[in-house]
DNA sequence: ATGAATGAAAA
DNA sequence: TTTTCATTCAT
């Protein structure tokens, strides 16, 4: 059982369709590469997308406590 | 398994 | 305060 995508995870994965296509074809164009154009997106994204996504993550938490109540984050 | 990032939660 | 692990998928 998979720990709930936080803010900027849930973005990423909300732009990385977006993002490959545009520069898809390249082959340096890899996920990590990826993820550094998100993290400019969102740091540059309108607070009122950013507060959109926080509260996706709020939505998802909640969602993750109802489904799973007994679910304990344990780091190694 | 690694890389890349941010952030929540645990240690 | 530092570490882990969520997402993604070609190497």
């Amino acid at each position: 059982i998979p720990r709930p995508s936080n803010s900027f995870i849930l973005y990423r994965s909300h732009q990385h369709s977006a993002i490959a296509s545009l520069y898809g074809h390249l082959p340096a164009m890899s996920n990590s590469a990826i993820s550094k154009i998100a993290s400019m997106m969102w740091q540059a994204e309108d607070p009122r997308v950013k507060a959109r996504f926080a509260a996706k993550a709020e939505q998802t938490k909640l969602e993750h406590l109802m489904r799973h109540p007994d679910y304990k984050f344990k780091p190694k």
